[in-house]
DNA sequence: CTCCATAAGTAGCGAGTCGATACCATCTGC
DNA sequence: GCAGATGGTATCGACTCGCTACTTATGGAG
């Protein structure tokens, strides 16, 4: 049954995965897009983050977003320190979408499995992706808190701070993804 | 770095690979429909048995192959028992640009992560899968040999038997996935 | 033996992906 | 203070993908 190539049953697994992504009413592309956007910290609610994220071209990812506005689910807002960049932010129709993402069945199946063999696919598809990324020079997205930039409790409790872009970071920030995350 | 919900990770994993498959010059279900045609065994070359793999519907498989056909990968002739089902065949053409097919970063990406990661992944992934498969009543594709119709030696030294479709196997067709594969 | 439900495929439509190219603003380094 | 890099958008063409509608073939029930 264990296939030679880990990548076919990955495809297919995603296939199926987009399958539902479609039933559930928006294309798989602008699911994804709305999960990145839900757990992107503020820095990397950008096109040019999600670019990255997606690893699809800057035009591909202009016109899913433009599609996700005039829907209602995202919106767009001018930058303040750079006016060339836009804010990205879910509105509240997006989150309420989001909450309907037709997984249901693939979580179900993964509750199926045993702890030890979510555990392994976890650890394998980490290892894997990270190992791709590493090849491509490419952006990993970890978490912000693991990340070499960030100082922990650096302006008092729970008052953290990111040495690269000079910001501060709160609780929340710290559980996020972000573009310019690099491992500690 | 571990992503409580592996599926997310899955769906880049299997994002990046779309995206090779784009840059060797054909499209992601082009690629997956002509690797399929080259593991299946001879019952489960037809249209049908694709649409059932890649979870598609018919209009979508019926339009891919017609693609395939136009760029000369793939073959149709007319079954003689059953006049309405079509027979696939992968052309000479279609075998070399399945050696080009682009995975070659995935493939270092995995040799790369170690022995220990990639069985873990391999584990993981079969068992989500089987389990998804399962919940939505769908076909595994498994290994004919390893099927519950089959019947080892039936006729004689390597020569099998499949008991479903009352059908001689060789061992060639014993090594290929089938769409009536029941796991034994 | 004929009727008809079912199965295997195809045809065409509409929304959207995706890569490519070209383009426009706005920053930044020297 | 200007050249080149950066962040986004616009548009095009080929293709996916679900959908509905259709054709042809099969096989079972009366």
């Amino acid at each position: 049954m264990t296939d030679p190539n880990p990548m076919a049953m990955i495809d297919r697994l995603a296939r199926i995965a987009a399958h539902d992504a479609h039933t559930a009413g928006l294309k798989p592309v602008q699911w994804e897009a709305l999960r990145f956007l839900a757990r992107a910290n503020r820095f990397s609610r950008t096109p040019g983050a999600l670019t990255a994220y997606l690893g699809a071209t800057k035009g591909t990812v202009s016109q899913t977003l433009m599609t996700l506005e005039r829907a209602g689910y995202v919106e767009k807002s001018a930058d303040d320190a750079d006016r060339r960049t836009v804010r990205l932010e879910l509105t509240d129709a997006g989150k309420d979408m989001l909450a309907r993402d037709g997984t249901e069945r693939m979580q179900s199946a993964l509750k199926s499995i045993g702890e030890a063999d979510r555990e392994a696919l976890a650890a394998g598809a980490a290892a894997l992706l990270k190992a791709r990324i590493e090849i491509d020079g490419g952006r990993a997205f970890g978490i912000c808190r693991e990340c070499r930039h960030f100082e922990r409790d650096a302006q008092g409790p729970r008052q953290h701070f990111c040495r690269l872009l000079k910001e501060p970071l709160n609780e929340g920030d710290a559980a996020n993804i972000c573009v310019e995350q690099e491992a500690a």
